[in-house]
DNA sequence: TCGGACAATGTGAGCGTTCACAAGTGAAAA
DNA sequence: TTTTCACTTGTGAACGCTCACATTGTCCGA
């Protein structure tokens, strides 16, 4: 509306207005139980017509504190904040709220390029900790680590690849058995793999694991069908689900490494008219929303978001060493995809 | 590792390592020419060994700037992170991309709570400005939001339903005009509208309204299926449909408001051997990921969210006024829930 | 030998707060 | 009246940084 920008007000502008000091004014608006209640009013009423709020920054430099976390999602290179795992965002909102219930602001930044990647660590240095969501290959990774906690941070990553990080995770393996249980509780006879194990995404990895091991367990042999770098996970699932296919091996059922996967799957059956879950059984990772919707609907095993980003927000604020590193269980959803009966 | 938390350095710390003036390492670590390079490796090797890393907020203070705008995401009451709509969180995210494309943190929170989400826009009075995504009823946030323009501050929001704030907002009339023409093309006869008119979301409106004046040109009747507050949106469409079902008024076509409800509804039509696209077709906003996996995939039509996001970080960074009212187009993405042929 | 120009570094103020401490009230107790 | 004390408010020093300005050192031409 008006023409020039005007200079924000500070306290010493509402101080004079009320005609009171500047230190009355900071504890008048901090609540200070000291100030009398016709101070407060006055104070009040002058910030309230200048449009004054506490300068956060300044504050908190005084303070010492910087209530701050900062969260990276990392991007695979050439995703877009659109193609990400959504898992990833309901992790991101979960963290966002189980800090600002501590008190805490939260600071985020999506990152592809991994050179501005680490530049944008240190700008956010002044953060009390940081939570990594995503995965990256890049060893000069653990340097950056290195500083930012020596600097006094604490770096907090969700399923690292790098055992020195502090971490929380799913618990992977449960997930495997849980998978490999429901399978053939549900009268499938050969459960395979669909994932990569050459990846950083060590959760994968671990899925597979547990998946193994409970397929020993049952006296089956554990098999992999291994996906291969593309664009998108759907499109990873979706090939490893064609060759499967073309390979015709005996294996009447699926367990992808993550829902992504598995959609993408799903959609290589159609294609060649097995029919889901009668021919074939799937069953995936991260409850995706897209999988409540898919025909049929997927069965998945997941961790509750809530859950897992109240524990990275714990992790990164707390002191105790240990207690960070942690599992967060996983539930079965049982839904179309593996209801074989 | 250590026992007790250390100080964290600061930049007089780095000085007497490196043997110099204070001033001097806050040059040479800004990338100040003036400084001699041997200087500057002396600083450069002082504050790595030190994991030094500059308080971006003193730093801030000091210069004058923020360089921070804050997004804050409503979720509605009794929503939880991981059950909002999806979209959100792909403007979200690529508000964080434009935003850092621009040299600019984010500083995000959510809020299902309005009173403390009006606190929240208190405490983080101290950004550039604010991004508002989702919707809120309470009429104090005029209030709220006049105070933070009064405190300098701007606030733009996404599809907002109060006219004297900036805002953005997809090119919903085209959306409608589209989904009409869309559906008509491919055969049907007689599409409704599924959607609430009597919310705050003033872009359903906006989509009613673009698809009634398509079917006046057509020479049709625009028909309104009327959606009731539930849990979720894919609740909503789900009961609207299966109202629509029970009429059996000769609709064979739903456009919904959003393709949460349009997944809803074809769970309906699902659930009462409606065949879509033969039977009914269905037809979306907002092009989540979760539509390219339902069975038949959904057609939808969306703005694409980069662009979204593009623009909301520009609206609220510039200080062209007018400019910042921007619309931003839509696509039709065709899928196989209106492939009648 | 000296002074001026230029390059590199040091000095000190101040960004807008909070907080420990000092100081000013007025009423109750001596 | 004087002392004491509770209750409020004012004063001034930080927080860690950047920037305008002053200072130092070096080289070169007169």
């Amino acid at each position: 509306m008006s023409g020039g920008a005007t200079r924000r007000p500070t306290s010493f502008d509402v101080a004079e207005r009320a005609g009171v000091s500047q230190s009355t004014v900071s504890r008048a608006l901090a609540g200070s139980p000291v100030i009398a209640e016709p101070t407060r009013n006055k104070v009040l009423k002058a910030a309230e017509e200048l449009g004054y709020f506490v300068d956060e920054r300044a504050a908190r430099l005084r303070r010492g504190s910087t209530g701050t976390i900062a969260v990276v999602v990392i991007c695979r290179p050439g995703e877009s904040a659109s193609t990400i795992n959504p898992f990833a965002y309901a992790l991101l909102g979960s963290v966002c709220v189980a800090a600002s219930e501590r008190g805490f602001e939260t600071l985020v930044s999506f990152q592809a390029n991994e050179e501005r990647l680490f530049g944008h660590y240190q700008e956010r240095g002044w953060a009390d900790g940081l939570v990594v969501i995503g995965t990256t290959t890049n060893e000069p990774a653990w340097d950056y680590f290195r500083k930012l906690e020596a600097g006094g941070r604490k770096v907090v990553y969700w399923g690292s690849p790098f055992d020195e990080l502090e971490w929380v995770r799913s618990d992977n393996h449960a997930a495997g058995r849980l998978a490999v249980e429901h399978l053939l509780a549900s009268g499938y006879r050969n459960p395979c793999f669909l994932g990569a194990l050459d990846t950083p995404q060590v959760q994968f990895t671990e899925r597979w694991e547990g998946y193994a091991a409970a397929m020993r367990d049952a006296g089956l042999e554990p098999r992999l069908v291994a996906t291969v770098n593309a664009a998108t996970r759907e499109e990873e699932g979706r090939r490893a689900a064609q060759r499967l296919v073309e390979r015709s091996d005996g294996v009447d059922a699926v367990f992808a490494a993550c829902d992504a996967m598995a959609l993408g799957a799903m959609d290589a059956f159609a294609a060649a008219d097995l029919a889901v879950p009668q021919d074939i059984g799937v069953i995936g990772f991260d409850d995706l929303l897209a999988g409540r919707f898919s025909r049929p609907p997927l069965t998945t095993i997941g961790p509750d978001p809530a859950q897992a980003g109240a524990a990275l927000v714990e992790a990164v604020l707390g002191t105790e060493e240990g207690e960070a590193r942690r599992r967060v269980p996983v539930h079965l959803i049982t839904r179309g995809s593996t209801a074989r009966t």
